[in-house]
DNA sequence: CAGTATCCAGATCGATACTG
DNA sequence: CAGTATCGATCTGGATACTG
């Protein structure tokens, strides 16, 4: 197996971007690490339907106020979810997963998935590590 | 489509995870969004052979020496890179690839890919909401 | 050469209190 | 109900200086 072949096309590829569009992309793949955005995709997805505020709150267990306001409102303005507001008293608001949310679900799902296979690996990894 | 089913797998498999796997899942996806991780491993992986501590510093644009000892320490200790230190003077240390570190970059390489095909949605739905 | 040590600026996130 | 405002602890990463 040729190993300089791995990741040759995404280095090809990021090569090819604009530095704006370089430090665009990185900022997507950071989202992912962040606390809480990959876990209130998921509810909005799993849910499939719209979910108030306080409903997404209730799922993503541990989450503040504060902290899931700013993830709705980031995950929102990069068109991953939106937000509907209705004219109400008390006011209503109701997020959803759009397509594109959709497809980096199903794109970071593998990815997710391998690495939760290997969590015994990782783990043997670090004893190894540690104990040296 | 149904849309409940999307990531489904990945929730229930983290629900089958014990808490500290959970962790450990966690601060591996965090580590693909720190700075200079992905970008350390995949010049490991392009190069194909070992690579001195300062050949790697040169072709991770940017880094500083600290960052990068950091970055390294945290890659070597999951294993997903090795670390082999020469008893000489002066000292030389040689950083490669490992075959886990190989099968996180193709299971990455996916999604990172998407991201940056897909970096012209990103811009113009950041467009739309800062612009209303 | 390949680090370590120290200091510092900025970002993150939770807790708490307040509001249209 | 769905936020905003503020404070403080913690973490991250860069710059700089020093060392086996």
């Amino acid at each position: 197996m040729d190993k300089s072949q791995v990741f040759a096309a995404a280095i090809d590829l990021c090569d090819s971007l604009t530095e704006e569009e370089d430090a665009l992309t990185r900022d997507m793949v950071t989202r992912l690490a962040d606390k809480w955005s990959l876990w209130t995709m998921s509810v909005l997805a799993a849910t499939g339907a719209p979910l108030r505020f306080s409903r997404v709150m209730e799922q993503v267990e541990g989450v503040s106020q504060k902290s899931l306001t700013k993830t709705l409102r980031q995950l929102e303005r990069d068109g991953l979810i939106t937000r509907k507001i209705f004219a109400e008293v008390p006011p209503r608001v109701e997020y959803s997963i759009t397509a594109l949310g959709l497809e980096m679900l199903r794109h970071v799902e593998p990815f997710y998935l391998w690495v939760a296979k290997n969590v015994a690996n990782f783990q043997t990894a670090r004893a190894d590590f540690d104990g040296r």
